[in-house]
Parts: C-alpha cells; sequence; structure tokens
DNA sequence: CGGCAACTTGACGTTGATCAAGCCATGTGG
DNA sequence: CCACATGGCTTGATCAACGTCAAGTTGCCG
C-alpha cells in the first residue's frame, strides 16, 4: 500500500478561514459565484471529522446513509464490483470534494466509497445539507455543477476505456489527475507523486497490474513519466497529452470564468 | 441504418393530457413527485417541436446551446470521439428524456449528441427552464434525480466496459435497455425490438463490429434472444441476467415509491 | 429489379490477461 | 542497526479474447 500521505495532498489543510470546510468552499468558488453569506453557512455547518487510514470503506452499495462525507484531505475512489471479483473504479475525488451529494436523492447507494491514502472526513448530516441548498440557492447550483462535472469526467472514461490502447488509457489518467490535482494544489509538477499502487492504476483503468506495469515502463522510455523507488512522477506533461489525446475540454476548467463573470 | 421506428417506441407518444411534454412530466413522475400546478407549469413551457432523421446530429462538442431539447419520441446517444476515429457512445437516451439539462450549468458541450432512429424532439428556451427550475423547487429536484440516475448508469457502464466480457457486456445492455423502455412503454417483450444497428451496439460496449455479431449468434445459441430478419428480440430475459451478472440496483426503480411516500 | 447498407463468416494478427517466479523497497521488532 | 517479513514491483512465457482484413450474403427500399 502507497497509503501514505505525500506533501502536496495536504498542501490545503493549510490554508483556512472558514474553518475545516474551507476546501470545500475553495473547490466550489473555482466554479461557482458565492456571496459571503453562502460560505459562512457552508462554513457553519455542522460535523463530525472522520480520519480514516488507507484501504478503508466509507460507504458500502446499498446503503442508506444519512451522513454526508465531505473529503478533506486524502484521496478516495467510487467502485463497483462484476460477479467474477473484477473491480472497477468509477470515480476519483480529491480533498474538497463531497462525496455523495447523492444520496439525498437517489436513497440507495449503487457504489462502494474507499480510501486510497490516509484521510480526513467531514461528516454533515444529510439534514442539513437539504436544509443549506433548500434555503440558498446559490449553494445548490455550486452542488450541481459539481455532480455536472463528475458526469464529465464519468462519460471521458467510458471514451478511456472504451476506445483507447492501454498505453494511452494510462497517459490520459495520469494527465487528469495532474490537472486536477493542480487546481486544488498547485504544486509544481516535478513534486507531484502519483499517489497510487499499479493495482489500483489496473482498477482504474479496467486493465491488470502486470500490464500496467509494462506500460508505465514504456511511457518512462518515452521519457514521459520517471519512476524513483516506488513513487510514480510526470516528467513531461505534454508529451503525455500528444501519445494520450489528451483534451482538457471535458473538465470544464474554463466555466470558473464564466461562472463569476 | 436500422432507423425505423418500431411500433413501441411511439407507444406513449398516444396517452397524452399535458400535450407534447407529457411523456416528459410522465418520466419525472416515475421517480419524483409533483404537484398539479408543477406539472401545469411544465406543460406551458414554451417550445418548438422539432423533426430529426436517423443519424442526424442534435449537439456538437464546443457548441454552447440556448435551448434545451427534450426527447419527445425516438432514441438518441451522446458520444465522444478518440484521435483515432473511435467512437464511444456514453449515453443512451429514451422518449421522455431531457438531452441537455447540463448547458445552463456548464456552458460548453463536452460531447455530441446524435439520433438513432427518426426523432421528436421538443426545444424549449433554457432561460425558461432556468426560470422554471427557480420557481419551483419540486421541479429542480426531479431534474437533479434524473441528472443523477443518469451518472448512475454511468459507473455501471463503467463497470461493464471495463470488466466483463464481451458477450457479458451485450447481455448486459439487453437488459438495461429493456427494462428503461419497460419503464416508459411497458410492452409485452416478445414484441421489443431492439432498435440498434450491430455498428452501434459496437459503439455503445467498446467493441467491433464483427465482434458484436459473433456474441449475438452466441446468445442466440443459449437461447437468451433471438433473431427474426434483421431485428433483434429478447427471447429469455432472466438468461441474459444471468449471463451478464446483471443487477438492477444502479436503475434505482425503488425509488420510486420512495421519492412518493 | 437494382443498389445499398447491414449482416455474416473465415483466416489471421495483436493486445492484453494469466500464471508463475523472483526482486526490491519499506517498515518492524529484536 | 541489522534481519526479516511484507506488500508491491518486475519480468518472462504462454494463451485467449478481441481486432483487423477481406470476401461474400441477405434483407430492404426505391
Amino acid at each position: 500500500m502507497n497509503g501514505q500521505a505525500t506533501a502536496w495532498m495536504d498542501y490545503h489543510a493549510r490554508s483556512s478561514g472558514f474553518g475545516p470546510l474551507s476546501i470545500f468552499i475553495r473547490k466550489l468558488l473555482n466554479r461557482s459565484m458565492l456571496s459571503a453569506n453562502d460560505q459562512s453557512a457552508i462554513a457553519a455547518l455542522p460535523l463530525r471529522i472522520q480520519s480514516f487510514r488507507a484501504d478503508a470503506t466509507i460507504l458500502r452499495e446499498g446503503d442508506r446513509p444519512g451522513l454526508c462525507p465531505i473529503l478533506l484531505a486524502g484521496f478516495v475512489y467510487r467502485y463497483k464490483l462484476s460477479a467474477g471479483g473484477g473491480r472497477q473504479i468509477v470515480a476519483l475525488k480529491m480533498p474538497g470534494d463531497a462525496l455523495d451529494l447523492q444520496s439525498a436523492f437517489l436513497h440507495t447507494a449503487d457504489h462502494n466509497i474507499r480510501t486510497v491514502t490516509a484521510a480526513t472526513i467531514a461528516m454533515v448530516p444529510l439534514a442539513d445539507v437539504e436544509a443549506l441548498v433548500q434555503a440558498r440557492p446559490a449553494i445548490a447550483r455550486a452542488a450541481l455543477i459539481d455532480i455536472l462535472l463528475e458526469g464529465s469526467i464519468s462519460r471521458e472514461w467510458l471514451l478511456n476505456i472504451g476506445r483507447r490502447t492501454s498505453e494511452q488509457r494510462v497517459a490520459h489518467l495520469l494527465c487528469e489527475i495532474f490537472y486536477r490535482a493542480d487546481e486544488i494544489a498547485g504544486l509544481p509538477i516535478a513534486d507531484f507523486d502519483i499517489p497510487f499502487t499499479q493495482e489500483q492504476l489496473a482498477d482504474l483503468l479496467g486493465l491488470t497490474p502486470v500490464h500496467i506495469n509494462r506500460m508505465l515502463k514504456s511511457l518512462e522510455r518515452a521519457g514521459a513519466v520517471e519512476r524513483r523507488g516506488r513513487r510514480l512522477f510526470i516528467r513531461d506533461l505534454a508529451a503525455l497529452e500528444t501519445i494520450s489525446d489528451f483534451s482538457g475540454l471535458y473538465l470544464h476548467r474554463s466555466d470558473l470564468a464564466d461562472n463569476r463573470y
């Protein structure tokens, strides 16, 4: 397990101002306008901070949760299992993401959520979240944008898994991870350490660990990535983008501007 | 092209009561409570009815649409292209579905939308949709549930494409298509004609047309499916479910009850 | 009846899975 | 600080699943 939190992952935990949920608020502000009052209202949500170890289960398929977990630090993923025991990771969540905005509306969880690394999570009662979004349309809008963005990423993953070669898939995923992490942490790319084991990369991409290993080797030969010890770094982002046919459109980064104007 | 509309697809066009958007309202009612006033408000939306031929483009990646299309009859899909020209269908939409609830919030379309069959679509100005959901929280909630459900289906597709064998994939897709169509049409399964060419099935599943052909033959040998002429019918749904490890949980059909109670 | 698109089938090639063995990094307890 | 245990990484050999190419055939509509 690669579960130790590397430096960049805690980057944002430092810069606060609205208490533990600061990072969540900042993430929403990336794509939505929120008034000072809206921000305070979020910060005032009742919550319980909970720590998880690496490889811990947060939500199980079939659960009917009463709490809305918000990820403050660490990495977490959604996954599903097939009958044969195959595991597919269907979404990746980073610090600042709400992990289950869905259960207020679709009551039964349709997937599992698990930690990659050690993680800190704020648990907010669903009822309070519901009251908040009812009282404050701007927050409801921001949450919806978050949901829509996750949908867009799912679609890109379908293209990635369905139609790209394994080397392209790996390269594409690395690009996405970098750009998404960059949005919250803005760390120099040379220090950016991809926090996944090869087995997890395999589950993210619908491949086998063995094959991931070979593709990483191939990407390293191409000078696109570098492996030091057990760690994986991006060495040439442009090369990764070329290899994988990456276009950042699906991350809707331009909507930052749009929603603020 | 298999683009002719078969009998069952127009099934619901008949039973109206709220004008052209009746089918949309009925679909929302499947998983949400809407008052008589809410329903009338939807029915009163200004709209332009537009007809499309099979294989027509409705929305292109990069567009910034000002209209919200609602599918009244026919089939439509979302798709993305990879650099190599590979096409991946990332979602399938059936009569009664809103095709683009997203553009009010993420302004640039991140995928294309195209008709499978001839289709009838109601075009509603985005501004009117926005005003409606702002004025009527119950409608906003119903739309959100629709968006979340599409997300759940995407996740199941990721599992399907990433971790199941090609025969399972085909069987799984056929199950999903049947259950979703059943929700709007409720036609006897023996008459239920799957409205896709083998090439389209291939794009839906990240496979090649040739391989789809072989898998259909295999499913036919197993008695799960029947082909008459160029048409495809489900003969043994239970067999398809067994083969594909299908569980309907992700379609959240139980939330019908939950949201009405 | 002619033309076209969709379907079918076979031969062959490639990608990525599977199986298996060994290696290396990291953390732990003596 | 070293010995060892453990989990993750690496590598090779083999194989099955699926893709590719190509040449028909069939159903369908004008």
